[in-house]
DNA sequence: CTGCATGCAAACCCTTTGCATTGGG
DNA sequence: CCCAATGCAAAGGGTTTGCATGCAG
């Protein structure tokens, strides 16, 4: 993904250019398939990069997300999180929140069923609220095996 | 609601008192059906109660969530948003914010269907991955008629 | 070369907390 | 009366921004 033309034409129509810090994020990403954070890519990027500062990857977070690259959510801790924008989310996956760990349980089981349910209702709420749908967000909030 | 004595109970039964603060911040939802921010909260507030302040809100707040009053929302804009816990919640509605404006549109229709489905999906997901779900959130991210 | 991208630190914004004071039960 | 609840201000934590410097194109 990283080296290929596709990443990098997809960076210069955009009219950004793919620097190196841009590149160390996004295989960030590519290596930690989860929900991560801002502070949390900081510092596994501090390992092979120490010079990428946090605001760096605050602005790339937000670049890689406009150009849909990576998707970011708000599971109401109080941080962003953010999650490679690949087959897995495009299949919808959603999560499973613990109120009392903070544990995130992606789920993409009963994907069939639930896309066809999403569709649908997409559908039919475009038209009824003339809103045009981009994305969508499932949470199911509660407590894991462990917490319970 | 709020002068009866199920309020009231409510509050002694869980150890609160009722005081003024917190019937106050009540009524603003129930005048306002709205999905009020705590600031927005606050300033309401401060037309007939200007000496209730801003951390009373949040802490207020924080109490009616727990006790179950309210709903405590995260529409990834940086500020929790609440609403009245009421049959309208219970009836299952959700949400389509616009990425533009921040407008939130409330719906209520397809509940049924929807329900339905919300219900299955528990169900499924509660059995596989031993999580104990008390609550859930949908929204649909895009743009308004007039953001377009 | 030219100007977008970066690093650093300060600024920002929402939310939480410490502490003396108030008021509900 | 007593202790939970409040108000105020300060602290906290995540995110954004200003500005001089660096590097991709």
């Amino acid at each position: 993904m990283l080296g290929s033309p596709w990443c990098r034409g997809r960076f210069r129509d955009a009219g950004f250019r793919l620097t190196l810090p841009r590149q160390a994020i996004l295989n960030v990403f590519i290596r930690n398939p989860k929900h991560l954070s801002a502070e949390e890519v900081f510092l596994l990027l501090h390992k092979d990069y120490p010079g990428i500062g946090l605001a760096t990857v605050y602005r790339t977070l937000d670049l890689l997300t406009q150009m849909g690259l990576i998707f970011k959510f708000d599971f109401g801790d109080g941080r962003s999180r953010y999650e490679l924008a690949d087959e897995t989310i495009k299949a919808h996956h959603h999560h499973l929140i613990c109120t009392r760990c903070g544990r995130i349980i992606d789920y993409s089981d009963f994907a069939e069923k639930e896309k066809k349910f999403i569709k649908e209702l997409e559908t039919e709420l475009s038209k009824k609220y003339k809103f045009k749908i981009s994305s969508h967000q499932v949470h199911f909030y509660g407590l894991c095996e462990e917490c319970q």
